[in-house]
DNA sequence: TAATCATTTCGATGATTCTCGAAATATAGG
DNA sequence: CCTATATTTCGAGAATCATCGAAATGATTA
């Protein structure tokens, strides 16, 4: 019953920029597939790399700083995750933290908190 | 199977900044009934006035501008409603944006939607 | 109608943020 | 070791945003 260590207000926030969200669907839609290592660290088996991710969102077919600073703002939220694979570095989505925030919106649909009623 | 008209990532975006957030965390917590009329339109009963959400988020025993804007961005979205009621108005959430954005994240949960897969 | 209460709008200021191009870093291959 | 490839960091400009106090609006009460 841990309240997990999820900055909610900052993935919300992640995910509030229509480029960001862009990206995001991306990945999701992606078959990402991620392993969970006994630390319980996530991280990505397959996905797509930084340049795919541009190319999808962008259209262009180089890489932008752009996307870049997008991918990371995504990354330090928690909601992604990104790890070198040779020459790439792939993405895949954080389901954990899809989680917490499924489990936020639950709480709320539910008014399960009984706090400060008025 | 209608894909609601909500801004997923304008109502992202509202609960993307702390201060937003725990209003709606206030807003939530507190006993908010609605009404869904006819037309599909959701109105509040009863709920917290601005000024008691005031007093709830910033502990001041006025009205600041502030709450007021912030107040403005979530009834905007979606995410709540605000109707007045005598001399006070009442907030209170949208069941209808909360489903939304559930339905939004569990999508990305079951990655149905198969789109383009690298 | 005057006065009061509750709330919003206006105007301004400082802080963030999104975006872009250029330079820097890191890895692989010849 | 040098070059090519993939990606990030840096620096900057324009836009948006959060916050605040003052003024304006809307509704009730006297």
């Amino acid at each position: 019953m841990r309240e997990n260590d999820f900055d909610i207000a900052a993935m919300f926030r992640a995910l509030g920029d229509p480029t960001r969200l862009r990206i995001f669907d991306f990945l999701r839609s992606c078959c990402c597939l991620v392993a969970v290592e006994e630390t319980g660290a996530v991280r990505p088996v397959v996905g797509p790399t930084v340049g795919e991710v541009c190319c999808h969102v962008t259209g262009a077919e180089s890489i932008t700083s752009t996307v870049s600073h997008h991918l990371k703002e995504l990354r330090l939220s928690g909601l992604i995750t990104v790890e070198r694979r040779g020459k790439n570095m792939l993405c895949g989505v954080n389901r954990a933290a899809l989680t917490a925030l499924a489990e936020y919106l639950a709480q709320s649909a539910n008014a399960e908190t009984g706090g400060d009623c008025c």
